[in-house]
RNA sequence: GCGCUCGUAGCUCAGCUGGAUAGAGCGCCGGACUUCGAAUCCGUAGGCCGAAGGUUCGAAUCCUUCCGAGCGCGCCA
């Protein structure tokens, strides 16, 4: 039996004996017991605090405690003040959790909770016009981490990215290159096609404060882009080729992929029939200047306009069209938008427009937001160029990491010392991205980033590979029976109990949206482990039956590292 | 001005959705490698949880007000 069901029969079993008193005493209801985990292991396994019943039925939290204690008299059970406390039998649990591992391997931890529906996660939707920055990592970071943490709850995920390759912005860095790139390809200069066009859009952004007309002459280009303007058109689409390649190298090289693309340049025509439907069922109405809007007066906001009074659409409407089109394409349960926390107000107005429209599915939308990335000094500016570049960290990331390997002298022992670097400087990456809740700001401090010591990605990363490592030295097979009764440390009490648990985080993180609650366990079970590790024998424990029981133990946990890693895109590394 | 989000150790962040003495990492100081990997482990110091009220047996957590920060409030995207 596994936690949770020891946790469910527990409260039964206590609620139904406080019934009792509670009839005795002339009460009928009580409200129902809250379960709680204690702080510290000597407390007991799991905690039922006592306040609001023994409020009720008059008596002393403590009082109460002792009463029913002494009711369903088992050693199972202690009192610690207010709280009644259960200390459950370890090894009963050891041998069903090892079982458990054992058998669901790289599924254990995952549950049904979502099965059946059909989630789609948009996220990255970076713009053609420059390469990605931090903003952009820690975007790509949350949505691949909730698409993994969503799977794991069941859910079929489909990953979706919407390339903006139009608009003024995109013209600018066409306008800049027409003007001064000379000819110059990503080929002939060997830089990297998304940093080229990059350099461009800051090039117009410096350019434009001596020359304002280069203003007009965007707007000019993008009028002219509209109407098919085939040598606009042509350049258009040389450009955004260099970048998407660029791009498409940066998300191999960080593990990121979609199973589909949309493209601004064809999504910016949905919505518009949708808005005119919406006018001929009257949710939305017109102006005297034939402009369309709608009234948000019902969720507390103003009137938001639709379609200009001369009929063309806007950001709010291509995405209404576009969520409609995307439903139509692959119909979901529900849909998450990683997008930065400066939108919020675009998808409260989106959502509930699309309510208005009647797609019953509006509801199920959810705008997954998260806050701003920021440099110790202040902001990014992303047309100044004063921004931390995503390929330029990933590099230094990588860098750093194999001077560590060769300064401990283990290029050997890791096989492929690029590779490994790499995962150690993404590991590293997202998990600084990740372990801090999505809807706060944060701080990147590239100094503090480049560290692996401490709570950091590689710190995990370490663990993975000493238990790999340390394995690996164990001749026979891990034992598939063995003796949990001689674990009787308060570590590998804990380390058991932390195991039982992984499987509510991935819910929790589920449900929350909130992919640093695993990694806020996973610090928590690796810190665990490796004090554990570092006090006691494993392979030269002093009996054969302990080797056994903490060999299987450390199995257990290298397994739930590995499940773990995979949802907030550690790698895992047998060497490192 | 209005709306949303957020104020926790010097710095960067947790805090299981209202419960036990508020926890980590970095940094500081001090310990532990003839021992399964020291990218590790252990210890010391560091807090009026932005402020004041309120609800509650009980508040970092919920409510109100104030202070401070960020982001929104275009027929831009």
């Amino acid at each position: 039996m596994m936690l949770r069901a020891i946790r469910a029969s527990w409260k039964a079993r206590i609620e139904e004996e406080l019934q009792k008193i509670a009839e005795t005493n002339g009460k009928v209801t009580l409200p129902e017991l809250i379960v709680q985990t204690p702080p510290k292991v000597e407390l007991g396994d799991i905690a039922f605090p006592l306040f609001a019943q023994a409020k009720i039925l008059g008596m002393s939290p403590p009082a109460l405690a002792n009463e029913l204690k002494n009711r369903l008299n088992t050693h199972e059970l202690l009192v610690s003040g207010p709280y009644l406390n259960v200390r459950i039998d370890m090894s009963a649990l050891a041998l069903d959790l090892a079982k458990a591992i054992r058998e669901e391997g790289d599924a254990y931890g995952h549950n049904k909770t979502l099965a059946g529906k059909r989630v789609m996660v948009e996220f990255s939707c970076p713009n053609t016009n420059k390469p990605l920055h931090l903003g952009h990592l820690r975007n790509d970071s949350i949505g691949e981490s909730i698409s993994a943490i969503l799977k794991a709850n069941g859910a079929e995920v489909r990953k979706v990215n919407l390339i903006n390759n139009r608009g003024v912005h995109i013209c600018k860095s066409m306008l800049a290159y027409r003007k001064f790139g000379n000819g110059e390809t990503p080929q002939s200069t060997g830089r990297k096609g998304d940093h080229f066009v990059g350099d461009y859009y800051v090039l117009y952004n410096r350019k434009v404060e001596e020359d304002p007309s280069l203003e007009q002459q965007a707007q000019a280009m993008l009028k002219a882009w509209e109407d098919g303007d085939e040598e606009v058109v042509a350049l258009w689409e040389k450009m955004n080729s260099w970048t998407l390649e660029g791009l498409a190298q940066s998300y191999e090289r960080m593990r990121v992929s979609f199973d589909h693309y949309y493209y601004e340049s064809e999504t910016y025509r949905y919505g518009k029939d949708e808005v005119l439907k919406g006018v001929e069922q009257g949710v939305f109405y017109r102006e005297a200047d034939n402009s369309v809007w709608v009234d948000l007066e019902a969720i507390g906001l103003d009137k938001k306009v639709l379609l200009r009074s001369d009929g063309t659409s806007l950001y709010m409407t291509q995405d209404l069209g576009t969520a409609i089109r995307r439903n139509e394409d692959w119909p979901f349960d529900s849909m998450i938008y990683v997008v930065a926390s400066e939108q919020q107000y675009h998808f409260k107005v989106l959502f509930y427009t699309l309510g208005l429209l009647g797609y019953p599915w509006a509801k199920d939308l959810h705008h997954l937001s998260y806050g701003m990335v920021n440099l110790p000094d202040g902001k990014m500016k992303s047309r100044e160029g004063k921004v931390v570049d995503g390929d330029d960290l990933v590099e230094e990331l990588t860098r750093l990491a194999k001077e560590e390997i060769i300064s401990k002298e283990r290029e050997d022992l890791v096989g492929d010392l690029e590779e490994t670097s790499l995962s150690i400087a993404l590991g590293a990456l997202n998990y600084y991205l990740l372990q801090v809740s999505p809807t706060k700001d944060m701080i990147f401090n590239p100094a503090e980033s480049i560290s692996f010591n401490g709570n950091t990605g590689p710190y995990l990363q370490y663990m993975g590979a000493r238990i790999s490592s340390m394995l690996a030295k164990y001749e026979k097979e891990i034992p598939v029976s063995f003796d949990a009764g001689v674990l009787t440390l308060e570590d590998e009490r804990s380390l058991v109990r932390q195991l039982a648990l992984f499987g509510e985080v991935v819910e929790r993180a589920a449900e929350g949206y909130d992919p640093s609650q695993i990694t806020a366990y996973l610090y928590e079970l690796s810190k665990t482990f490796s004090r554990w590790y570092h006090d006691n024998p494993v392979l030269k424990a002093p009996t054969p039956a302990l080797v056994e029981a903490r060999v299987v133990l450390a199995s257990n946990v290298l397994q739930v590292l590995k499940n773990a890693f995979a949802l907030v895109g550690i790698p895992f590394l047998a060497a490192m």
